[in-house]
DNA sequence: CGCCTAATCTTGACTGATTCCAGAATAGCG
DNA sequence: CGCTATTCTGGAATCAGTCAAGATTAGGCG
């Protein structure tokens, strides 16, 4: 996957890719914690350039609810939204459902180009409600 | 305002509600510099606690857009939602597309309740595009 | 109209996620 | 196998936002 994004392959990079696809919708400090126990000495800054790497190279998607710190996933590409629980901070995918894009078109753009909707539901998890 | 939702009223809330609803969109510090024109006193610890308390109240509404600072609008009670530049970060305002509650049907809601559905769109205003 | 008390405000320290920087290490080309 | 640009390390710095203790004040009550 990092070879076929045009990144170089080095440990950290494969240790993170790694952990996110372990861990939908783990925060930086616990993709840090995922990859040190197979690299213990990576630095906390590696893990934050390499999220940024995958993320500009579309290998992960970074999502942060309101209120919450960044947080990262490997299912990219398709056209999901999440909810969050407002309780206890929880997050899960959700399929659009009206179709492929919906609400992709706004009433009016006010002049602006749309490239993406993004929609988050929020509400309460079955163990918090 | 204040005392319909049984507020204190005091010179600190006033001027922060007058703020949100002269400067839509606006971040915390910018609010923080308005309210000083007028009182040049105000802590800015006063400032906060006075957006939470009012947005507890429903007096104003929360936007935060991934990898923004959190920004408070006074248009609430509505079902509109947001455009973001990703180039300068200005917010504009949209009327939801599909009627009133758009995408507020999850196609799978994973046993959640959900009571909102948030959406934003992201792309560039008139002037970066 | 003035007192009283809980709510609010001030001041200043503190936290935690994220970024910046300079020097050391290394992936991958030739 | 060596070279160079990219990446990683380690540590300091930033910035929005929160915490906490003591001073101030809104507004109910007599």
């Amino acid at each position: 996957m990092l070879r076929g994004a045009a990144l170089r392959v080095t440990r950290p990079r494969v240790a993170v890719l790694s952990a996110v696809h372990t861990h939908p919708h783990a925060d930086t400090d616990s993709i840090i914690g995922a990859v040190r126990r197979n690299l213990p000495d990576v630095s906390h800054q590696a893990v934050y350039n390499t999220l940024h790497a995958l993320t500009a190279a579309k290998l992960v998607r970074r999502i942060q609810p309101s209120g919450s710190v960044a947080r990262y996933e490997a299912r990219v590409g398709d056209n999901h939204h999440h909810i969050v629980c407002r309780t206890c901070g929880v997050i899960a995918d959700v399929d659009c459902a009206v179709g492929e894009a919906p609400c992709l078109e706004a009433s009016d753009d006010n002049g602006f180009s749309i490239d993406e909707a993004e929609v988050v539901f929020w509400g309460r998890c079955p163990g918090c409600s």
